[in-house]
DNA sequence: TGCAATAGTGCAGTCAATGCAACAGTTGGC
DNA sequence: GCCAACTGTTGCATTGACTGCACTATTGCA
């Protein structure tokens, strides 16, 4: 397995059982894919349940491995941190996305190419309706999930700026990219913020976000 | 000692050494708050200069603790974290800031609360300058520090999202207050970078930041 | 059926971070 | 100058996140 390639966020696709009843959820995936699949799924559940019995801290890669029924190692495989998990934060290359937005500087002004490449970035989240109602308990007991840092995140930031800064010029240029890709990260951390606590699809939740940032009520 | 409170942003004082050749910087303080101070600033400059040496990853904090002569348990009397040393971010009570806050909202708009909360958090650096150039090729080589999410920091968001959230009513006041909290810390983060990258005391760079998101060219 | 690829595992190890109890220098009152 | 309350420093033990490595088990494909 590939040792955690991180950066593509997106979330725990849907439930394994379901799937199973079903029969028809093929996806179009091998069976190996599904298999990884199914164990991402468990443990990210797994994790969102022990976080919402026992509180964040309390509860530790080793129970959420052994609840999920495989090792701490194979939990490691999948996700890069404890909060990923929790999270259901999955990255993918981040030269990805800095390509991603370079090609986008092209075509659009910075703030669209933003946009959209960090949108684009959000895969949606098909999540049961059991796993968003865990998830609205766990983020409504533990702030401390609002604020993502999850490893590679910060990479993706860094590589993102690079970018920016070599698009936008001049004196500043350095300095307003950075303040360009803060700003978009933390209407991102909203997004996810707002996804998790009202139990609807990241998107959808970013969407709402950016519109309410340009709609001026913000005062920020 | 304190366990580490954490939560007002500061940075270490004035050189020692400095301070011990002109004799005349006591400050008021008592000899038991200097020698706190001193040692302090000793396992600032050694993170740093570590940092600068091997690159943060291969930076141990008993390296930093033995460079600057004490050990790693008094690390972590004076430090919540090791990013936090090398960042020379120390923090208050989180209830301090959001009281502050609470306050500032009785008599401005929520944007000027905000802002004149995280203005009055981020304590001036005394720096000097070979710190500077210290701190300048640390950030330039360690991009992973620009996101600073040391520990209490969330704390502190966390608490400000429910104090505006409380504040703002409506519908949508918890969003808004989300929003609004993570836009704020984005430009303070953006100050921080800044500041470490140009050599620069930290207000000066806050309000260089403000006045560049206000002036509209960002594009976010 | 057999080979190549890849998911899962066990293990040993590193290191950040914390609690606790003992110790030492500082301060203030007398 | 001396004692008592503080408070900074330290060593020790411990937990738990995370990693590298070598190895096994499955799966996909020819």
């Amino acid at each position: 397995m590939e040792p955690v390639t991180d950066t593509q966020i997106s979330a725990a696709g849907p439930d394994p059982d379901s799937a199973a009843a079903g029969g028809a959820c093929d996806d179009g995936l091998g069976l190996r894919e599904q298999k990884k699949r199914q164990t991402r799924i468990a443990m990210h559940r797994a994790a969102l349940e022990l976080v919402a019995e026992h509180g964040f801290v309390h509860v530790t890669v080793e129970m959420i491995a052994r609840r999920a029924g495989v090792s701490t190692r194979t939990f490691f495989n999948h996700w890069s941190t404890k909060d990923a998990a929790v999270l259901g934060i999955i990255m993918g290359e981040s030269f990805e996305i800095s390509e991603s937005l370079r090609i986008q500087l092209e075509v659009s002004s910075p703030r669209e190419a933003m946009r959209t490449v960090l949108r684009e970035a959000l895969t949606a989240i098909p999540s049961d309706s059991d796993l968003r109602e865990l998830k609205k308990q766990v983020m409504a007991k533990e702030p401390r999930l609002h604020s993502i840092s999850s490893g590679k995140l910060i990479e993706v930031q860094t590589e993102m700026v690079e970018v920016l800064a070599e698009h936008l010029e001049g004196e500043q240029a350095g300095t307003l990219a950075v303040i360009a890709v803060q700003v978009g990260f933390a209407l991102t951390r909203s997004a996810f913020a707002l996804s998790m606590s009202e139990g609807i699809d990241l998107i959808t939740a970013f969407d709402e976000v950016v519109d309410l940032y340009d709609s001026g009520l913000i005062e920020a």
